[in-house]
RNA sequence: GGCCCCUUCGUCUAGCGGUUAGGACGCGGCCCUUUCACGGCUGAAACACGGGUUCGAUUCCCGUAGGGGUCACCA
């Protein structure tokens, strides 16, 4: 099937060693992308070989930051352990066709190999000295691997759809070891012969597999001679994300997972989606973009050749915007319960009326819970620094004005409320904002909040009279 | 060290032989304004270097420098 090349399929192969890290995601994004353009398969397969390495928390990790990032799959996810046999079996047919041969060296005899070969500066790979020997002199019982015969002339040339053709001389390419003594596969061997078999035509990766390509193609190409069917796939090779500082992202170097991006700094996942479509690619001038048009306009030609940094303050901006324009209740449910002080219904009804105000003012959802803070704050509210200032005699005087002018009023609406205060800021020859900040103040606790009609009504009449008594001159006459 | 890849404002990028080198984030200024944001306007800010090719190079080729990746019975 995957030789009638028509049919675009890409799949997304993370080890679960950790969480989904924000390389990993994007070339999820990437491949998800791909197929969702083209109409094709997408597929996930976790490369859980390395059994020491692997968790089960780490596979839920992975699960769920792709679930998150909204990225879903076609097919059930393929475990790369539970295929040892179908790998062995490849390596069997490669090994009785004679691409392949039984290599008895030992661990600590390739070591002194490497050993000298670094010794004098000669390139280190390993020199098939089991390549052309008579099986005859195998050690009786000894253990032994299985290497690939890989070509020794020529080159081999890949057109790459994202570094454009690239060519490497396969003297370069040694024997590598396609199964272990134990007879599990090695990676290399398990990767092709797993993308074989799902039918994967796109490989999109990380550039870091570049030089891996060389070596996996011989076992294709091998496996193509041998039985047919074994076409070469496309190959895309995206560079890497780097950090701030320009070196490899790595969990060593701020390369953190999704879900701390989720929970931590409080990034929406439309946000990250777009985030990460737009660092490696680009499409004209085009900066925010819908899930949808993602899908629309996502090419490999738009993917660029070097690698670039990963920078929050671009994806927090992008977050506020995306804030902007999401559902209140749903941001209201997801805010709850970072603010102290909220929760249950009420209070989340509460939040989804304020959402309009307060989610201009926030870049992430730590903001938008700070800024939602004062409506669930309980008397009497602690002052900032700055709002203890502006409750000096005279503001607590002009609050004195306020709360008798506010405590007649009847409707408790912005436009009503605006009206009555600027009349009394008039009256007292004042500007409007020589009422508002002591009001705010005394409202909030802090000198920033949404606009101050719209918080007397948020906290109605009540609440909001109260606070303002709590803060204001007994009388109109201290002086 | 061998091999491979990369190089436009600080960052993400547009550009695909002739442009006042465009946009976005961040930064400065102004406007709006009851605070803070949002929004609008605006300013500073880039083709790594050296050779070619060409009437003409940011763009094509070759070097140099710098950066990155990779060299396991890990994935």
């Amino acid at each position: 099937m995957a030789s009638t090349g028509t049919n675009v399929v890409t799949r997304f192969a993370p080890s679960p060693t950790g969480y989904l890290h924000i390389g990993g995601a994007r070339t999820a994004l990437f491949n998800w992308l791909f197929a969702r353009h083209h109409g094709g398969k997408a597929l996930l397969r976790i490369e859980d070989t390395d059994k020491k390495r692997s968790t089960d928390d780490a596979i839920e990790a992975i699960f769920d930051g792709l679930q998150w990032l909204g990225l879903d799959y076609d097919e059930e996810p393929v475990f790369q352990s539970a295929r040892a046999d179908r790998h062995a079996e490849v390596a069997a047919k490669l090994l009785e066709a004679g691409h392949a041969y039984k290599c008895y060296a030992s661990p600590e005899e390739l070591e002194t190999m490497r050993a000298e070969q670094r010794a004098n500066k000669q390139p280190m790979r390993y020199d098939g000295r089991w390549r052309n020997r008579d099986p005859e002199d195998a050690p009786a019982g000894a253990p032994f691997v299985i290497r690939l015969k890989t070509p020794e002339d020529g080159e081999t040339v890949i057109d790459d759809a994202v570094q454009s053709r690239v060519t490497v001389r396969n003297e370069e390419i040694d024997d590598y070891v396609l199964l272990r003594a134990d007879g599990s596969p090695t990676y290399m061997l398990a990767v092709v012969v797993d993308d074989h078999d799902m039918g994967v035509t796109h490989i999109i990766r990380g550039d870091d597999h570049l030089n891996n390509a060389f070596r996996q193609l011989p076992i294709i190409r091998a496996m193509d001679a041998i039985e047919g069917g074994w076409p070469d796939p496309v190959y895309a090779h995206v560079p890497l994300i780097h950090g701030s500082d320009g070196a490899k992202l790595s969990k060593r170097h701020g390369a953190l997972g999704a879900e701390t991006y989720r929970d931590e700094f409080g990034i929406l996942p439309e946000a990250l989606f777009n985030y990460l479509l737009r660092l490696g690619w680009g499409h004209g001038d085009r900066e925010e973009i819908s899930r949808k048009e993602a899908i629309e306009l996502f090419d490999l030609s738009g993917v660029g050749k070097s690698p670039s940094r990963f920078d929050l303050k671009k994806l927090e901006n992008l977050n506020g915007h995306y804030l902007r324009e999401a559902d209140d209740a749903r941001l209201a449910s997801l805010v709850i319960r970072r603010i102290e002080g909220a929760s249950g219904d009420q209070s989340e009804a509460l939040l989804t009326k304020a959402m309009p105000e307060l989610k201009t003012r926030a870049k992430n959802l730590d903001e938008l819970a700070e800024s939602a803070g004062f409506l669930f704050a309980k008397r009497p509210l602690v002052m900032t620094e700055k709002a203890e200032k502006l409750l000096d005699n005279e503001g607590r005087l002009r609050l004195r004005y306020i709360a008798d002018a506010l405590a007649k009023e009847n409707d408790w609406t912005t436009s009503t409320l605006e009206v009555t205060t600027k009349g009394l800021a008039e009256s007292m020859e004042l500007g409007l904002g020589k009422l508002a900040q002591p009001m705010r103040a005394a409202l909030t606790g802090t000198t920033t909040s949404p606009g101050i009609f719209e918080v007397l009504t948020l906290l109605g009449k009540d609440e909001a009279l109260a606070r303002i008594e709590a803060q204001a001159a007994p009388t109109a006459h201290t002086n």
